[in-house]
DNA sequence: CCCTAGCATGAATGCGCTTTCATTCTCTTC
DNA sequence: GAAGAGAATGAAAGCGCATTCATGCTAGGG
């Protein structure tokens, strides 16, 4: 592990100057067929490996996108609950980025933000990168917007920044407020419904807050009744959360709802098992839906109506936006994106699957 | 986005020298106060973001762990399989090197190889890290040994590189054939059973040809029947095909084997359905397995007995071994670890879910 | 056979930072 | 109050590459 061999040992060896050894990589067509071979082999011999920091000192760009996002992952209780649906949102997003810039020709730098690491990660990263994704808030607003003012930035997730030092950045989220609408005219109308339970969580989140506010509209336009908050509130959104709800809405005072309407997709399952140990019958005795779309929500009896989220989808537009930014149209005018939800109509709410039916194996 | 401000704009307008400006960064304690914050105010002002590739050339390291893994990823069939077991592999890794990785500092830099991107992109990303894991045989062997003469590269799963040019890397990997041969063993010894029936396919992934070795030695050992070869091998190794295994198993001439060892989670989990189409019960009239311990094999019913790999962990170590070459000892012996699996004992062999017993919740 | 256009190559500069090494300042101590 | 030690700062030299400009070279036209 001795001094790497750089171009000057390349040159060297293979009898050329500096700049041919360059350009043999840069554009390989400017320089003759035998002397390329020669740098080639030269190269081959020493094991030269060009410097990234170097080429990108030297050439202002990096080829390198970055994504920042919020690490959610307890390192006491990890593995308690897998499929967070938080990680697996993280997860998605960089699936479909790095698919997408690996397309481009970009590689991907991630870093989970907050706590856990040293505090200037980010700045590191940002330093790295020829332009940078934002997952949510997971990036302080002062320093969001001087990174801002040299690279392009995405915001995912999340509403668009409020914060007016920051309304020059592409956004791209995703329709929480209407798929939540959807899925609940979906009830009231084509399924006849009308007492409805929601539950959520809707102050922290603005996702979630969305989704509620999707219902709320749902319901008014539909004359049902609906209040100004969800009928439960749990913290963690968790599977065990999901159950306790609809334990709690079984047994509470007064008619039980027809449907619940769960923020997440961990919190329906929860409640299907709570159900299914209490007798009931999903979705004869009562209805019950979920969000996000995990793929569990498929596999679960009965199959999970709920709405599908394009997070891969997300990963990929940002990159888009961010290349496009890169390429050209550096000071156009900000984007917002809205990437459309599927509504996954299925059993746990009376309808046959219809989005499943050819692979009958489930 | 005109010329990002450097130390030199910083400096001047903080009237000190560039060398006292990387001084505020690098070691802030051999600044004096009053000066660091001036510095400081001054660098905010102008919106100074340190270029990462300066910082690296000059200080020959990067803090960034680079990742190389296989793209699995099919873009015309995106989201037929959302949770493909090489996937989740894939993303679980990451999310254990990143997670390992920003603990010491390093930030991740990720890039699948294979087709869909540029050819050099693995030479790119090489060229931006301190240190290289490479998933599986994801990268050439020749390009490898180039890239493991100048900085530190880690093999992840998979055996220990045959090819005498990288047996000096250092190599993690998954106890595969012991964790089998202890399910095996379990099968045979606790539960008695003899008609055992393994479904893999054993030629392209050495992974699945060691726990089919694993599934021999166990048989052997016992004296229980076996063949040279696995009872069916399915080349996807999917949900659909884990079904259809089933099926021949159950229709196949000869009695039904006593028990369906699959070698991952998702053929079981189809077997299990077909086994309930066809009202076969689980565990008692036929036993079933599958191999890697996905989050689904909790939540299935029966539960699903399994061998759990430690995916998350193997990041980890890659990151450990990494930085400890990074670290001093960069002359040491090459490492190789074989991570212990986890034997999970479920409801789908007959056994009581010893594992998780405390979430009753499921 | 010479001149010129065009191509292949080389010399030199700078990208923005870190890092000695030398220098200046600031105290402490007698 | 002077001398010395140690802390704070500055000057300057790269780090490894891309790139411009100048130059040598080849080939084609006259």
């Amino acid at each position: 592990m001795n001094a790497a061999p750089t171009v000057y040992d390349v040159a060297e060896r293979s009898g050329v100057s500096i700049a041919t050894v360059s350009r043999v990589y840069r554009s390989p067509d400017s320089v003759r067929a035998a002397t390329r071979e020669r740098v080639l082999a030269a190269a081959r011999e020493l094991g030269y490996v060009p410097s990234g920091n170097a080429r990108g000192l030297a050439s202002r760009s990096t080829g390198v996108l970055g994504l920042c996002f919020p690490d959610y992952s307890d390192p006491d209780t990890v593995g308690a609950e897998d499929d967070d649906a938080a990680m697996l949102y993280s997860d998605q997003i960089i699936r479909g980025m790095e698919r997408a810039a690996r397309r481009h020709g970009y590689a991907l730098l991630i870093a989970a933000s907050l706590e856990g690491g040293p505090e200037n990660l980010v700045a590191k990263v940002a330093g790295r990168v020829d332009g940078f994704a934002v997952l949510a808030r997971t990036v302080p607003t002062e320093e969001l917007e001087v990174i801002s003012r040299r690279r392009p930035v995405v915001m995912l997730a999340g509403p668009r920044a409020q914060d007016p030092s920051l309304d020059h950045l592409d956004h791209v989220e995703v329709a929480n407020e209407d798929g939540q609408y959807q899925l609940t005219r979906h009830l009231l109308d084509d399924h006849g419904l009308r007492r409805l339970a929601y539950v959520g969580f809707a102050e922290d989140s603005p996702d979630v807050e969305a989704r509620f506010r999707g219902f709320q509209r749902a319901c008014r336009e539909a004359g049902a009744e609906v209040g100004d908050r969800p009928a439960l509130r749990m913290p963690m959104m968790t599977r065990a959360e999901g159950a306790h709800a609809a334990d709690l809405l079984c047994s509470g005072p007064g008619e039980r709802p027809e449907a619940f309407l769960f923020a997440n997709d961990q919190m329906a399952v929860g409640a299907l098992q709570a159900l299914e140990r209490r007798g009931l019958r999903v979705p004869d005795d009562v209805v019950v839906t979920g969000f996000d779309g995990i793929p569990l929500s498929r596999l679960v009896r009965p199959a999970l109506t709920t709405v599908r989220q394009p997070m891969v989808r997300l990963g990929e537009k940002a990159v888009e936006l961010l290349v496009r930014r890169l390429t050209g149209e550096r000071e156009a005018d900000p984007v917002s994106l809205m990437l459309p939800v599927g509504l996954a109509r299925r059993a746990s709410c009376g309808c046959a699957d219809e989005e499943n039916t050819a692979s009958a194996d489930i």
